[in-house]
RNA sequence: GCCGGGUUGGCUGAGCGGUUUAGGCGGCCGCCUGCAGAGCGGCUACACGGGGGUUCGAAUCCCUCGCCCGGCUCCA
């Protein structure tokens, strides 16, 4: 194999870097997952496609990933809404857990290797936060455990941020906290009256309560990928102060770098403004599903670079949706030509050109993505070997050169995430045997059993079986 | 106020000093087709926020001004 050295833009050095793993071929990669609280919307799923896109590439490029996305489901929102809801955290987090993960598995986002939740690594934190006091860097107030960032001399490194020169905004200066800085931050946060009342909370040495938001990734990154991971990813907005207060705490406490290279992905934004539920603009996954395929979400989402702004419109919608279909007509009408008569059986001038076009494409499709995961460049080169294609099948189709071609096409739309095996019913068939079922369905209330019984049979020969059932009737596949 | 990002044709999106300046979507015209669809071929958009400068030559480098967005607070 080759060798393609991929870069990687850090946010910590501020500029492309080569990418070397600690311990190749295994890479250690951890991204910042949801607050299970509410619906996805589809500001979240463009970060977690993009950890999911560069977690393809490495893995494509011979890399062993190991990749975990915690859930975050103790903190201060899933605790207010959950009561809101008249449920227990538990039941209220299981379930947006639920439809978090729907969402990935339709957007073809494979599952990490770990997605572990806060509430299971509680006495890992408890741990942690207390080598933390017992070095010095973190101390117990009144109402929790707070990291002193004094101690850790790095502090800012990553986001630029100089604490000497922030301006103290009215809610870091008057906040209500007992702590001996405004910017130190909270390990643990002892139980409030309404905690130990619903039973939210956990033992601790510093009594019943609950840990802080940033502590819970440093734990669960050091517990599942160990102590220097290579990768640690999340949306632009974590890297202050979320991302900086797990170096510090992390580091703090180890003594070694925490990660390798920083990545941060960039925010959908919607008639140019940031997409947040505070701010009302917000466009669910659901209300894209209404209208458009996955697919289409998963090209409009990377038909720009993950670190670049991306202005989500309908109309831009309807563009990725007709550009992947016309993407995906191109399988089938590889899948025609390779099922079709046999009259071409030489290799000649149009074979060549065909795979080297193809080929040509394949090394700059890989080049692309090798530079910081440039997959509007990359995007080009796939729509020149769709394009090669569609030409070579206007005339009669080597099927051997034709296969070796679509596999390189499958390849470049499967490292995109593009068109994989659908999970499912498949809807077009679906549609089909609606409509077959409907009209059998009307013959069976005219009692027209000899042609009902009829088109069973016939489907059964298709290989399509039908049951009766008290909701309908139902088919399914019987063969292969 | 401090820090960071952006500003390219109807929309999107490459380009990072100079060959014909990507690609996609849309639109238009052909071919193919019983019709439709799919596909193919061609055309359309020669644009680079404003103003200076460097250079034989700038969207690309420098200066300056403007506008937009984000972070500095829970947030993907």
């Amino acid at each position: 194999m080759r060798e393609h050295p991929i870069r990687i833009y850090d946010t910590m050095t501020r500029r492309k870097r080569q990418f070397k793993p600690l311990n190749p071929p295994e890479v250690t990669m951890y991204v910042c997952g949801p607050t299970v609280y509410g619906e996805p919307h589809i500001g979240n799923l463009r970060t977690f496609t993009s950890g999911d896109l560069i977690r393809r590439w490495l893995t494509r490029r011979g890399y062993r990933v190991i990749y975990v996305m915690n859930i975050t489901d103790i903190e201060d929102k899933t605790i207010r809404d959950s009561g809101a809801a008249g449920k227990t955290l538990r039941e209220f987090t299981d379930h947006y857990t639920g439809v978090f993960l729907r969402g990935l598995d339709l957007l073809q986002i494979g599952r990490a290797t770990a997605h572990p939740r806060a509430t299971a690594y509680v006495p890992q934190m408890v741990e942690f936060i207390s080598g933390l006091v017992e070095g010095g860097f973190a101390y117990e107030a009144e109402d929790g455990v707070y990291f002193d960032i004094d101690r850790f001399p790095g502090y800012g490194r990553l986001s630029g941020v100089d604490l000497s020169k922030t301006e103290r905004t009215e809610r870091v200066a008057s906040d209500s906290y007992d702590k001996e800085d405004a910017q130190d931050f909270a390990l643990w946060k002892k139980a409030t009256p309404e905690e130990l009342s619903r039973g939210i909370f956990f033992e601790s040495p510093w009594g019943k309560g609950r840990p802080g938001w940033h502590i819970e990734c440093s734990v669960m990154s050091r517990e599942l990928l160990g102590e220097t991971i290579d990768i640690h990813a999340g949306g632009e907005d974590l890297v202050f102060p979320h991302h900086e207060n797990e170096v510090a705490q992390s580091e703090s406490l180890t003594g070694k770098q925490f990660v390798r290279f920083w990545l941060h992905m960039r925010f959908l934004k919607v008639g140019g403004r940031r997409m947040g539920k505070s701010l009302g603009n917000y466009v669910s996954f659901d209300q894209i599903l209404e209208k458009h395929s996955p697919e289409a979400l998963r090209y409009f989402y990377i038909s720009t670079q993950y670190r670049r702004p991306l202005d989500f419109t309908w109309q831009a919608m309807e563009a990725a949706e007709n550009t992947v279909r016309r993407l995906g007509n191109t399988l089938d009408l590889v899948d025609d030509a390779l099922r079709g008569p046999d009259d071409n059986l030489d290799y000649g001038e149009r074979e060549d050109g065909l795979l080297k076009s193809v080929r040509a494409g394949e090394e700059a499709f890989g080049a692309a993505m090798d530079d910081d995961f440039d997959t509007p460049v990359a995007l080009g080169h796939l729509h020149a070997v769709a394009g090669a294609i569609n030409e070579y099948i206007t005339g009669p189709a080597n099927k051997g050169a034709l296969a070796e071609a679509a596999r390189v096409y499958r390849g470049m739309l499967g490292a995109l995430g593009l068109f994989e095996e659908r999970r499912g019913p498949d809807e077009a068939a679906d549609r089909v045997m609606a409509a077959v079922l409907g009209l059998r369905d009307d013959l069976r209330k005219a009692k027209n059993y000899a042609f009902a019984d009829m088109i069973r049979d016939r489907l059964t020969e298709a290989g399509v079986t039908i049951q009766d059932t008290a909701g309908g009737a139902a088919w399914r596949m019987s063969k292969g």
